[in-house]
RNA sequence: GGCCCCUUCGUCUAGCGGUUCAGGAUAUUUGGUUCUCAUCCAAAAGAUCGCGGGUUCGAAUCCCGCAGGGGUCACCA
């Protein structure tokens, strides 16, 4: 049987967004499923789109998610090099066995000229077929003109992995520009050569692609190669309507949510399911789980919308599994800059108190700014509490006193704490929306905080007590 | 305009002729978990399965129309 092999074949002119990811991962999923290999090919022949640094940016984009791929142009392997730019000699190769079968021909025309033809069908309401205006003694090609593909217009019956049985008719079959005056070959004529010379068996790719399917079929037949499966995923759509995920529309580089503190392995269980589903109700896979559960008749046939929201709880529910030495890894650089100078188990304690509320790690400078300096006295916190504010400053002075007095002596330790503010409780006669609001607030000068023994004992004695006074002297 | 693809709760989806007056998740709302926020646990609300015909004893599921959305018709990929 022969080896799975898929490819990601981007082109260097850009970042790569949830989109465009998934198509990698599919291609990922399927190869590692079936032990096979992964190639990463860049489809650089178009010069004038080129981004600088785009490949270096592409490659860390899937080895962040973890996509690793067993050739690349970066890496090398026996179908080297895997940098279109560098297979020149290739394409040269297999456009001269279709000009010597008749199956390829010089495009006479100027720019202007098969713009004009494109004009006329378009003010027609027609499809534009460059066919209808083949030459019929074209020039011999001298490489300083397109070379186009003397097609071989026909009716297509063929399979897709995702869409199903899909059917053309012959008009959609035309003659399609193989190799550019600029000597470089269109993608329409590289990736098939390419995916035969590499012996790739599986091509994913985006919807796009659907309508030019029939002219790689008649293609593949001309130079005499058997085609490769062919699976076709649709696209991603923007969060507000039905357009097409892009850049344009501000979707973001999948880099931009790792550096918010989106984890690799929420980003891949987000992007997977985005369009795909095992059948069961599970919602949330590992890389090991989808790699053994993913099947390309179950993406879906059509395009999915993609939701932040659903991608946070997905990355919430990460969080919380972390243990905790690999939260503080993965988080330790987002806190604020306060903490650098508190040691790691602080800064690791902290940590395990806002886990659970965390969604990404850039909510983290917001979330535990007070465990690392002290806030201002911000009376609106009291001034906005439903209870305290119906409360004399007199009265709230003897309570946080009282409370002041009550853990002085405490060691601090969650059970000792919690022991003093129960019995403090019942000596006060008070209601735990008082009283622990109040020491809450005093403590911590933020409108929200993890459980008041647990916050206590992590600030520990002298900063608590501190800040208690500080509260006292403003009321 | 031609051709092609798609259409189930706001969103992601299950469903592949009967066990579904459509199940799960998320989001929303409410209640509970000694304070806040969150977690967790309950519960509520939310889809005439795009519309109209047919086939069938029976259709979200099969067929045909229509509508809406998307893609494509580049010397871009």
């Amino acid at each position: 049987m022969m080896t799975t092999r898929t490819r990601f074949a981007p082109s260097p002119t850009g970042y790569l967004h949830v989109g465009g990811i998934r198509t990698a991962l599919f291609a990922w999923l399927l190869a590692r499923q079936k032990n096979g290999q992964f190639v990463l090919r860049f489809e650089d022949t178009d010069k004038k789109r080129e981004v600088e640094g785009a490949r270096e940016h592409l490659i860390k984009s899937l080895k962040t998610l973890g996509l690793e791929y067993d050739e690349g142009p970066d890496i090398g392997g026996p179908f080297a090099p895997y940098t279109q730019s560098e297979r020149l000699d290739s394409y040269k190769k297999w456009a001269k066995k279709l000009i010597d079968s008749g199956r390829a021909y010089a495009d006479p025309y100027t720019p202007e000229e098969v713009q004009a033809f494109r004009d006329e069908a378009r003010a027609a309401k027609k499809p534009f077929l460059y066919r209808n205006h083949r030459p019929e003694n074209p020039p011999v090609w001298d490489g300083t003109t397109p070379l186009r593909f003397k097609s071989d217009p026909k009716s297509y019956d063929w399979h897709d992995e995702v869409m199903g049985d899909l059917h053309t008719g012959p008009e959609v079959i035309d003659d399609i520009v193989l190799i550019k005056s600029d000597g470089y070959p269109t993608y329409n004529f590289a990736h098939i050569v390419d995916d035969a010379e590499m012996e790739i068996t599986h091509i994913i790719r985006g919807q796009e692609f659907i309508a030019s399917t029939p002219n790689y079929l008649n293609l593949y037949e001309a130079l005499g190669i058997e085609r490769p499966a062919i699976a076709t995923v649709p696209h991603i759509m923007g969060p507000d309507g039905n357009k097409k995920l892009s850049k344009r529309d501000g979707a973001k580089d999948v880099l931009d949510y790792v550096r918010d503190g989106f984890l690799p392995q929420a980003l891949v269980s987000f992007i997977a399911t985005l369009g795909w589903n095992d059948g069961t109700t599970q919602e949330i896979f590992t890389a090991p789980e989808l790699i053994e559960k993913f099947s390309l008749d179950h993406v879906q046939r059509s395009g999915a919308r993609f939701d932040e929201q659903r991608l946070t709880w997905i990355n919430g529910h990460y969080i919380r599994g972390l243990a905790i030495d690999d939260l503080y890894q993965q988080a330790q650089q987002f806190l604020p800059g306060e903490a650098d100078t508190y040691d790691e188990n602080y800064r690791k304690a902290v940590l395990g108190l806002v886990q659970e509320r965390l969604k990404y790690f850039a909510e983290l400078p917001q979330l535990t700014r007070f465990f690392f300096i002290d806030l201002p006295v911000d009376p609106a916190l009291i001034g906005s509490h439903k209870q305290l504010k119906k409360l004399e400053s007199t009265e709230l002075k003897n309570l946080l006193e009282q409370a002041r007095a009550a853990i002085e002596t405490s060691d601090f330790s969650v059970a000792d704490l919690t022991d003093r503010l129960n019995t403090l409780l019942e000596t006060t006669g008070q209601k735990p929306a008082v009283l622990f609001s109040l020491v809450r607030i005093a403590t911590t000068q933020a409108p929200a905080s993890p459980g008041l023994a647990e916050t206590l004992a992590v600030l520990g004695k002298e900063t608590s007590l501190r800040r208690i006074d500080a509260m006292l002297a403003s009321l």
